[in-house]
Parts: C-alpha cells; sequence; structure tokens
DNA sequence: ATTAAGAGCTTAATTGATTAAGAAGGGCGC
DNA sequence: GCGCCCTTCTTAATCAATTAAGCTCTTAAT
C-alpha cells in the first residue's frame, strides 16, 4: 500500500494532477464526468484526500490556533481559571472553524522544539514566568501573538485584570471589616518548588509578573491601613492545589498570635485553607475570614473572592488572534469584581 | 518587510539553500564561522526560523495528535469526565513533545473542513453518535485512530468499559439494597435537543453506543430482579448540566409512587437529582438513593457511582497512537468499580 | 609523490499540493 | 467561413523546506 497522491490517480486516470486537484477542490472547474471518475479512482485507490500539510503550506495557513501555558497540561486542565479561560478560548476557534494547538512545555529540560514546530497562525500564551525561553521562540516566529495575564510583552496585545487593584480590593474587604492581623498564602511565585514562609526578598523576585503586581495590591492596602507589611506572614506554596492551601493553611493558623484573615491568590488555594481551618475547629467566618481569587471554585464553598471575566478573556483573546487585526498592541484590562460570600466578615473581639 | 525564507538568506550570503537549512537542523556539517554569517544574517533580515508547515511536509510528521469529541469545545472543558480524559491524553502528548490539536466540529452545520484540514499524526475520537459525518472524514484521512467509549469500528482500536456490566453493577447496588421502585435519568441519547419521558423506542434508538449499552445494562439488571422494565420511569434531558439533573429529578420525584431510587449515568446529573431531592425536602439517602457514573464529581457529594479510570484511559489512548502501532485493532476495556458513598442506603421499610 | 580520508559546501530530487495563465475544441452568431 | 466565447483541461510556477549524493580542496598517511 504505497503512498497514493494526487499524482497517483492523474498517472492512472491520463489526466494532469491539477485536474485531480480541481475534482477535489474546484468542482466547476471540471466536467461532472471525468469528476466523478476521478473520485471513483480516488476511492478504490485508497486516496486519503489532499494532504493537509501540502495544502497548508500553498495556501499559508495552518488553521490552528497555538496554546502555551506554563504548566504542564495535565496540571492546565486541572485549574479551573485555565479551564474557564480555554472555554472562551474554544469558543472562538469554533467560530472560526479552527482548531486549538495545546502545546506542552516540557517542564525540567527547556527546550521549545513544540513551539518551533507548532503549525499555527498565532499564538496565545498564558501565565509565563519572566523570561521563559518559550517565549523568545514563540516571538521568533513572528506571528500574531496575545499574551495572558502575564508577561507583559510591549508591542504585543496583552489581556488581563488591573492586578495590584484587584488584590488591593481583596486585601481592603477584609481590612475594612476590621482585621488587623492578616496572613497571606499564594502560589506560582518561583519555579523552584518551594514550600514555606517568604520573606520580603523572595516575594519580590517572583518571577510571575500578575503574581508579583497582585502581592503589591496587598501590600498597598495594607500600608494604606497602617500595617507593617514586614510582619504580615507570607506562606509560599509550590503548587495550586486544595492540599497544599491546606498546609499553607496549617501554617498560618498555627502562629502566634493568630492571623483573623487569609488572603489567597488562587480560589483552589483558598479551599484548602478552609480545610485547615475546619480541621482545626476554627469557624469561618466567624474565628477566621477567607479571601480567594478568580471566582473560579468559590460559588459552591461560599467564598468570597475577585471575579475575573475568563471566559470572556479567552474569547477576546482567540477573535482578536483570528481577527488578523491580532497584531495591535492593545493593553486590554478587563472588570473583575469582589463578590463577598459567607467566608469572610469582621473579626470578633 | 517581505517574507524571509532560507532562499533570502542563502541568497543574501551567496550560499545555497542547502547551507542555511544546515546551519538550523545540522549544525556539525557546517564550519562555525560561516554557521555563525549565517545566524547573524537570519537574525538581521528577521528570519522566523524554517517554515514548520514546510518541514512538516518534508518530514512526513506532523507533531500533534487529534482530538475529536462530540460536543462543543466549551462543553467538552465543562466536563470533569472529559476533562479527566483530556488530562491523561496530554500528558502522554508531553512526554512524547507532540501538541495536541483540538478540534471543534461545528454542531448544526455538519461539515468537517476542520478533519478533512487538521495537520496531525493521528486521531482520538471520543463520544460519536453513531453515524456523525466527522467519524467518516476522520478514517477516510487513514491515519492511526483509536476510539474512546464510542462508536466502536471495527479494524480499529477501541478504549472503554464494559457498559452494560457497569450499568448493571450501578442497578443491582441498589436492587441489592432492596429498592423496586427505581427511576433512571440520563442524558446524550440523542442529539435533537429533546427533553422529557422517552418510551421503550426512544431509549433503544440512542445514537450514542456507549448509552445504549449502559441502558440495556439498567435494563438486564432490573429484569433479572424481575422488575417489569417498562414501568420503569426513563427521563431523558439534553444537556449533562446540574440544571439538567435538577429537572430529571423533578420530574421523577413528582410521580406517585415516587422513585426510591434513581439512576443516572453522569455524575453531573446526579448531582442535580440530589438538588431537586433537597428542594422537595428529601433525605438522601434515608428517602431517596442517588447514583452517578463515572466519579468525575462526586466525592465532595459523597456521591454513589461507577469509578472509571478517565486519566489511565487518556494515557493508553495517547501512549498507543503514539507507538505507531496505533492500528493495532484492539478493544481494551478498563477496570470499573462501584464506589459506595453516602447517597444510597437500603429504603425505609 | 600518491592516495585516502575528511571537511565543507553545492546540486538536485523530493515532500504534495494550489492556481493563474494558456491551449484545444465545440457551439453560436453574422 | 470567420471570429468569438465558453467549457474543459494542461502547463508550469509556487509554497518552504530537507537530505542523499557529488564535488572541491586540505590534510595526513604510506
Amino acid at each position: 500500500m504505497a503512498k497514493v497522491t494526487l499524482q497517483t490517480i492523474a498517472d492512472r486516470l491520463g489526466v494532469s494532477r491539477a485536474t485531480v486537484s480541481y475534482a477535489f477542490s474546484r468542482p466547476d472547474q471540471l466536467s461532472d464526468g471525468l469528476r466523478r471518475r476521478i473520485l471513483e479512482v480516488a476511492d478504490e485507490l485508497g486516496y486519503a484526500g489532499p494532504n493537509p500539510t501540502a495544502r497548508s503550506l500553498r495556501l499559508g495557513r495552518a488553521g490552528a490556533l497555538g496554546l502555551l501555558f506554563s504548566e504542564t497540561l495535565a496540571y492546565a486542565f486541572a485549574d479551573p481559571y485555565a479551564i474557564g479561560f480555554f472555554q472562551g478560548l474554544a469558543t472562538a476557534a469554533e467560530d472560526a472553524g479552527v482548531g486549538l494547538l495545546i502545546l506542552p512545555l516540557p517542564h525540567g529540560d527547556r527546550r521549545t522544539d513544540t513551539v518551533r514546530d507548532a503549525v499555527v497562525d498565532a499564538f496565545c500564551v498564558m501565565s509565563l514566568p519572566d523570561g521563559h525561553p518559550a517565549l523568545a521562540e514563540v516571538l521568533a516566529r513572528r506571528l500574531p501573538v496575545v499574551v495572558v495575564d502575564e508577561p507583559y510583552v510591549p508591542g504585543h496585545p496583552f489581556l488581563g485584570i488591573d492586578e495590584p487593584a484587584a488584590a488591593g480590593a481583596a486585601a481592603r474587604h477584609v481590612l475594612g471589616l476590621g482585621h488587623r492581623r492578616l496572613g497571606v498564602a499564594m502560589v506560582g511565585l518561583h519555579e523552584d518548588g518551594h514550600t514555606g514562609w517568604a520573606d520580603g526578598e523572595r516575594q519580590e523576585s517572583t518571577v510571575f509578573e500578575a503574581m508579583r503586581a497582585r502581592r503589591g495590591g496587598y501590600q498597598r492596602a495594607c500600608e494604606e491601613a497602617g500595617l507593617d507589611w514586614g510582619r504580615v506572614p507570607f506562606y509560599e506554596v509550590a503548587r495550586n492545589s486544595r492540599e497544599a492551601g491546606r498546609r499553607a493553611g496549617h501554617a498560618l493558623l498555627g502562629l502566634d498570635p493568630r492571623p483573623t484573615a487569609i488572603l489567597t491568590n488562587t480560589d483552589v488555594l483558598a479551599l484548602g485553607v478552609l480545610d485547615a481551618a475546619a480541621d482545626l475547629g476554627l469557624e469561618v467566618p466567624g474565628d477566621l475570614s477567607v479571601v480567594g481569587f478568580s471566582d473560579s471554585a468559590a460559588e459552591e464553598a461560599g467564598l468570597t473572592t475577585i471575579r475575573q471575566a475568563k471566559q470572556e478573556m479567552g474569547e477576546a483573546a482567540g477573535r482578536l488572534l483570528l481577527s488578523g487585526a491580532g497584531a495591535a498592541p492593545e493593553r486590554r484590562l478587563f472588570p473583575y469584581e469582589l463578590v463577598v460570600r459567607a467566608s469572610t466578615a469582621a473579626p470578633h473581639g
């Protein structure tokens, strides 16, 4: 079963390759009879149809959108925020009839062949740490690119939220309720897999721009409320999992004096903190207030959080890339919203 | 800014195109000096690197796995079972350093250009209804294909579970607890968007093979227990959502006599049934037993369900396709397991 | 001095299509 | 009978690479 190409069929019928091509892609250029015969022979020979790669080369379009995400794919699919974004992006892709090519970035070994070889028309980059080699590789491809959340790349469209403001809103909410002993649990500051207390230097050396900005928002709000940021306990975890959140929760709640409010930079982490509180028999929000981020897993748990329009962002990213105007260097900040639920209240006492 | 190709660089330097190609892909074939000069000029001209499409054409590999799913992508990303499967598939893709191309199947208009044009090395097809045109299109591509869950395509590898047996286990569980008044709520029987009671004919004319098999498993178990299947109320919903499950729940629980146990073919639906029970002030499992399917969203809710190894299935599918032996017509049934939690108990007597 | 080996580059075939432009033939009006 | 248009097909350029094989020189060994 040798390879069957347009030429094979052409030879068999004694017609030119062009004719066979027309039979598939431009029926009006051919007499019905010949066309039928061509399709018949194609079927007989087991022709798989015009080779998409060759077609793509000739037409100069790939029919796919590339998606880059900082984490392993298994992880990406486990993150409710990412999933929400994917949904939006997929909707845009679907409407345009193009595929969505999810590109793995081998963690550890930092080869980026997969970016170099991706047959796509544009790239959507989401949450890459500063200086990640994949970003350079993407830019080298000179295709339309839009970056979501981080990092900001001058000259390319950017989609995100006003991170410091959003984080500030979360912090001011609990401060406004009267809390003075805050604790912070954050994931995604570094890529070294470290879990534990983070001092000022570690906090600021974050390689994830958005997380850095978020932290800055917390700090600013605290300082405006007269708190000494240096005294706000700050726990860093390596993975955005409920289990990691629980660990952070235990660390923070084990302090003396115990924080009365804990800020987290993801909902998943916040859920873990709630678990820790439950472990210790603490009432939420009576003994402890908890704030999440992104409104991705918060509703059922009654979690106060910052809502982000993740689906809208995904769709906007897709449309921007597919509109061709994908290169317009636009910095678009989406609205966020503090959603107050049952996980926050004034401290007693 | 005209297009820059290998040739542009070659011309500029007065060397052959082959030389420039070697500079990128086979450094050992070139003197260091020339190679450096080539890379320099490439940079200067803004060369985007060897064109992946051309490369792919020449090398005969796409570096991507195609994934087909019956639903809209936004929906696929909302389905915990699908997500679990994706995770596994993505892990395999990641290990092999290939991308995962998610292909939208425009719902409604049934064009399948996207399948025809997909630049992939193999296809993974998941849960397609009988006779869906996309399947024919996939088979026409003559690439390695593996089908997951449905439909079974003779001559191609198939991955799934023993649906009738698994469904039977779910049914026998409640029957064994002493329930005699069962109700069934199922999604994904037809594509006509119908929600309501399904008579025998509608039940059996299901276009989704796996769901048909599942239903058969329920029926068999009921009949073996001496129940008249024709009297078991069967409610069909169009979408796999919690809201749809609640609707089904209300329909079933509004019957007189009221069922004491409800079987559902997804966990999401089961959660909706629990909502309906709560609406009506019914105790679970005291007044009502509920069984889900897939163990995709069941743990937190304490739902009794059938656990499927979705991640393992995804990984197996990926490895099968990437091993090249992807054409081996294997029919592999994965283990399932009845997980009994707090949503089922004996009916009170 | 002669030959073999090796380094460094070029030639040319190959991958599998699309499509503008041209050519051959038939039908029609004048 | 002549020119003109239309249909139907062919020719040939093009898309952007990879790579086996061949050609020149050096260099080293005999």
